[in-house]
DNA sequence: TATGAATGAGTCTTCATTCAT
DNA sequence: TATGAATGAAGACTCATTCAT
């Protein structure tokens, strides 16, 4: 009824989608629902987006880099490497703490439609390189130097990945199965979070 | 009308809905499809198994219990901890290799439906409780003898999925964004598994 | 399972169906459901009956030849006229008593199949006639004695049956409007049959 | 192609699916024929009326009120009470005779899905009382005067409905097998609604 | 006599998209 | 910028019927 004449349909609708593509995938959700729960008519939608795929496109893409945001941070030359490890591991967890549901939209994408890769070669190619060559070079200094055994940075880096992204994966059955609050789920992925600091650090070890 | 002599309508049918859930994931496999490949008609898909969430649970819940069996497996008490340990996660590992998409279609199932929990609650539940219960029991008997750091057994199988399971699921990223070929990912595979076990068993040590 | 091997599935099938349809009419009922109900095989039903209309025909002609059934008894010539009205209104309502869903079904199908009129007709005009003629004479030596009003035949029986279909047809409603039980609604409809004799009878008074 | 100016699609849907209901149930009539009666696409039914189910129940709510508002209106005080019951009769008759389908549609919902009885029974709840509580009351007052014998208010109603509905009921039966004109039925149906003021008359008389 | 398998036609419903206004 | 109306395509599902065995 008293529908708020909103300077900002284009951002609403965009808001809208993120949150209901994030809940229930791309399949799942209807330019319908988006209208309804925006307000809006649902013509609306593809005025201001075309396509649900466009649409869709935008929101996916931003995802990805925010992603990928936490390893694209330069780190402080002084700080020892395994403390830039730490940083680099708690940082991505952090992030996946805020966006938790991020991990279970890309997979879902991938396997539905295998074309969204490239949305994410894209992406990953237009990645500045500095940073990944710089951590790289460190990564193998510290190997020559016998610090750290020997290790090839992409499993390295997946490693940590997918260390991080399990906790949050895996919280709905966890969760459900051994009956767990919300609260409690928060000690258990805090508690995860030093465990995959650990698991990586002493893995790394020569 | 060249009807293709039945032999096994149901068999068929549940191997081809079987192959399309795991290629694209329920909600993008229509039973019209289904029908088509099978050479069928589409009314005999729901002859056999009433609606297509039935025929999905049937093949999800079989799917499950697949992959959790490599768990389940009892081990030789002669063999050293560690060994098993080893040889646990290239049962996994293995397992994986043959059925490379279970993960994604997991996840997928996940988010796009809650309530598909509860198949999975239902199948942990119904587990043997014996093979964990021992496998638990010599862990702790490890720790207190000093050869393996504490740590949560729950947090070392989900470690060991998410290692695990990452080759698997990154594969089409890597492949595409690499230009990699099948026969060199296998490559990378394997290598991946080694690392695998190795990040585990240094991760162990106290 | 412990399926009775029993002699006559005709039969049953025939009851079940007989059931179904004064249930829920021709269109509401598949053969699917009286299959499932007897417990035999979908083909079965139509083994006997060859096509659902068939089957329906046959019960239903059954039914219209039991509906009319009360309107045949002949009476005993000595008993007196308003006496002979009486027992007729009687036995019209109670075999209704018997079979309240009758009238429903009739109704129903006149309306969504009126081809079923020419089974009615049929039925109609196999009938004895001497009964009816006889009636009708009879009625007509009472008007001309002046001991009732002059009156057309069929305006008379269309009342009786309307007076007494009616207690049945509504029953759903008063019944659920009313909140009124089984056996309050049962005084309901026996006060209703004696209303009607009185209705019918005062009504002829010259 | 030749797309038909709208003007008003909406309301050309709910007419012409009146049209339909009333021919032939709701069990009977699809949206495709609606659809294709109205000349316009099968989701444009829906796209008004969401379910097949809410565009029926929109149009049976309006027929139990249209049917019950013969019982509504209020009469002058000062005609005598037999001469508003031999108005009330009419006026019922009347409507009947513009809206011959409507106890058809009734009985044949009723029969095949109970649940509407909900919808008579809201719209019956949702009546002025005091029409009703007036006759009821004058009714008392007659009987109290010995100008009509003791009947129940219900009763009479019933009788009064039943005796009226009766003719169109019964129509399609005596127009086929009778092989009667539609102007010859007519003349019958005009004949009928005399004879029903003169059957509740006489039959009101103490 | 009995039935499992098979199917074509049809059901209601939802969806993304377009277009005139 | 915004929207009500319209639609083709596709969705899952049901049904009466047939046929080989």
């Amino acid at each position: 009824m008293a529908q708020e004449k909103n300077s900002n349909n284009e951002q609403l609708i965009l808001e809208t989608a993120e949150r209901l593509f994030l809940e229930k995938g791309f399949a799942m959700t209807s330019t319908t629902q988006i209208a309804k729960e925006v307000g809006c008519n649902q013509a609306m939608v593809h005025y201001y987006f075309r396509t649900k795929e466009k649409l869709f496109q935008s929101i996916f893409e931003k995802k990805i880099k925010n992603f990928l945001s936490p390893f694209l941070q330069d780190f402080d030359s002084n700080i020892p490497f395994e403390k830039r490890i730490e940083q680099l591991i708690e940082a991505h967890f952090n992030f996946l703490k805020e966006n938790p549901k991020i991990p279970f939209l890309f997979f879902n994408e991938l396997l539905t439609n295998p074309a969204r890769v490239d949305a994410l070669k894209s992406s990953l190619t237009e990645l500045p390189q500095s940073v990944f060559l710089k951590f790289r070079n460190d990564l193998q200094v510290e190997i020559d130097k016998g610090n750290i055994r020997p290790i090839n940075i992409i499993n390295l880096l997946i490693s940590i990945m997918a260390l991080n992204v399990a906790g949050f994966l895996i919280k709905p059955i966890i969760q459900n199965v051994g009956n767990i609050s919300e609260s409690d789920y928060d000690k258990i992925i805090e508690n995860r979070k030093k465990e995959n600091v650990l698991t990586i650090l002493k893995s790394l070890k020569p």
